[in-house]
DNA sequence: GTGGTCTAGACCACG
DNA sequence: GTGGTCTAGACCACT
């Protein structure tokens, strides 16, 4: 279910929230759907379960999913997610295109290669 | 010289790293231009040595910088730095833009927010 | 009979314990009625019959209802059980006052939200 | 520093963040004052530095404190404080009355109630 | 079997 | 020495 990169910089739990939020805001995963439970995605990713609880519950505070003792953990409404996902995406895309504006790069070029790599990324997703 | 930010996230040899590039980026530093002495960056940012030093040993290791034992570092040429710079960009905007892409966003989108954040930069630059 | 959050962080067999105390302070339950059985209202409400039990056996062992085997629960004489809900109440209702006193809140800022709490259920009551 | 129940049913790291930012809204702490390291929380409290940590992550997804890897973890503005005590205050205040009222208390009741709490908190403060 | 809390102890990046 | 991440493994409350 999720594909994780453990030479990554990027945390491993921050790795499954992004991976679980992606799956959320495509649709894969509807809303009130139970997630799997932590101590299976643990097995099957072969991490510890408290790397995953760590996981979860920052999505849970988040309000992206709601996690209930004894029942499990579900996605929560759409709503929710997608604001989320949002804001984050928002403020990694807002970073990086200043950090390029600093360092003298045109608007045209920064649209150029958004373009290629949209396209690029369009071709391998076929 | 640099504009330091120490509540940031960024590490501080991240700051530095990236300010000298951009200086470097936009003509303010010349080619073979010397770089202030280690201590004294350090001195005037109130940071310790040993971060100064970090920044300037990867900034030689990636080639925009030169440093001559004894002598100081002095900032490569611009063919060097504009590549490096170059390169290290579009890494990061296309792994956000194609974490954009998985999270459901339209090209249409994405651009619009680049124009958008290109345009309010501009307003807050003047 | 019941209305129960499935989706709230309070325990269900909480939740019934609260609603039927509710019911005995406001008259519905008359002392000596006799409860539903624990399985019928499991079913009702769809959940484990273990929760439903959970909830009579702590009710039963702070004296609002009584058990008689093989016979049923039966509601307990008002006065037990307003004295165990006033009691109750008056805990909760001290630890969040004095949560409020010890980060700096004025007596008349709590009076003035207590009532404005109280005025906006009145109106979503009608 | 701090004062904690282990015997009590809230846990120890939400008790350490209660008393954090109980010392922040009353100004014992100053905003952009450091406070005491994670791993020195942990020894005096004899408690894991994990139990810590989690209490000090979680004020500073908050915005009540700042943490600065390398540096330590530092007071937040006095307004993000604030905010957050306020808004986390009302809820349990809500939560409360409304189940006072729901157990056909009259507003009469729980000012009074309210009242008294405060009286005789002010008397043993003195 | 579910999520949640906690301990013990290790390792890493940063300053 | 600082915060941050992770593992291993235990125990608890709830369903």
């Amino acid at each position: 279910m999720f594909d994780l990169d453990f030479r990554s910089r990027e945390p491993i739990y921050e790795q499954i929230k992004k991976q679980i939020i992606r799956l959320a805001v495509t649709g894969v995963l509807k809303p009130d759907e139970k997630l799997p439970a932590v101590r299976q995605v643990a097995m099957e990713l072969n991490v510890n379960p408290n790397t995953v609880q760590k996981a979860y519950q920052q999505l849970d505070a988040a309000g992206v999913i709601y996690s209930l003792p004894g029942k499990g953990s579900f996605v929560a409404s759409s709503q929710e997610t997608d604001e989320y996902a949002r804001s984050q995406l928002e403020k990694e895309l807002e970073r990086v295109v200043i950090h390029a504006l600093e360092n003298a790069w045109s608007a045209e070029e920064i649209l150029r290669l958004v373009d290629e790599i949209t396209k690029r990324w369009r071709g391998e997703k076929q």
